[in-house]
DNA sequence: TTCGTCATGTAATGGGTTACATGATTAC
DNA sequence: GTAATCATGTAACCCATTACATGACGAA
């Protein structure tokens, strides 16, 4: 959903469009392509309406004064930030999970934001998917088991394929459970991680 | 894409729209969750309008007299056979491959079919695929390297994850190139396959 | 001066979903 | 008789895409 996603990426500093769909393409690269601005400036438009982000007529304050070059504010860029009605929106993105499919990018996304959620939050959404995986897992391998027969090689190859990558994903997602359990941060973290957040956290 | 789904089935075998989202289930359970009947039954009517396949009044001559069990005819129960010009159509979509990115399923809806594809237009498209997924994963690497510090630990995971799910994908692919080349059937095939398809095989 | 990339937007379309509505048949 | 499953369909909506249109800016 490109409004969780507009919305977490305004949350760590304002932007515009554009510099907005860049960063979505790095942020979520492993999920989905990158999004279209027929996409994009209606959502930012839409959001805008609703309150959640206001249009800062240009840069200048938007942006902390030093590492960034000059910025010169060429045409008409306008720089979305998130307002406080909209980080209280996204928190609520954040932590409802709809009903997901295994192939709904929904997971993707909420998890990419992660490190703006509480533990159990995260915990509840990496069981859910856990369970979702599973099931599918199950059917497949259902499927494997008693209708492998009535298929081709080549659709039973796609069910062997998609079984290990299920598999794999649950063992995934145990050792993230595991993980976020017993509170460690996910994995090979260099920086003890201090909330660099600048100003207030949450809300 | 349903189109293609959909003819692909019915070119096995006669069936009606309940039965149809069934057999999706499990052709494309590794693929999709189950299409809804809110988007089979139009293209249904919509392939039926375009002379692809045809509205057989009732059942009892469409299936083989044997095997099936009486099959009482209930009540609507519109049986779909897929016609001439629907093989052909449904060779056409076979062969052609759109602009699909890493995250399209039109890939996997493909490889489902083909049993029903001829070895040039299979290598044809299990290598456009590994190049795709290879862009991707050059992407993902780059992220790894060189934006690793701008993001936080639960992003990076992602992006692991990601980029573990798109090297294996190379490697099945790899796989299935060199059994394509070297003419032999996808895999782990007990049976040797005689083409038990009854009436022409193409067209 | 022309090319690449930055930058914003609209209109038409696509390919589905959910929710609703209906009703027959089968098994208990 | 009543619940589950089989079976077909419609209407409203959703979330995006493609194709198009426009234009500024920097570098070669």
């Amino acid at each position: 959903m490109l409004e969780l996603a507009i919305l977490g990426l305004l949350h760590e500093s304002p932007m515009h469009g554009y510099e907005l769909r860049k960063q979505l393409a790095t942020k979520l690269g492993a999920i989905r392509a990158a999004i279209s601005y027929g996409s994009l400036y209606p959502t930012l438009r839409r959001l805008q309406s609703a309150g959640w982000i206001t249009d800062a007529p240009d840069a200048a304050e938007a942006t902390p004064p030093a590492e960034i070059p000059p910025l010169t504010s060429r045409r008409g860029r306008v720089v979305y930030a998130i307002t406080a009605e909209g980080k209280e929106r996204f928190g609520e993105l954040l932590a409802q999970t709809g009903p997901e499919t295994f192939d709904d990018p929904g997971f993707g996304i909420h998890f990419a934001f992660f490190a703006r959620t509480d533990s159990d939050t995260r915990l509840r959404i990496l069981e859910g998917r856990r369970r979702r995986i599973e099931e599918r897992r199950e059917g497949l391998r259902d499927v494997l088991a008693r209708a492998a027969e009535r298929l081709d090689a080549y659709t039973l190859e796609l069910q062997r394929h998609g079984l290990d990558a299920c598999e794999r994903e649950v063992r995934w997602l145990e050792e993230l459970i595991a993980n976020e359990r017993s509170g460690r941060p996910p994995a090979t973290e260099t920086t003890p991680r201090p909330p660099t957040d600048r100003s207030g956290r949450d809300e």
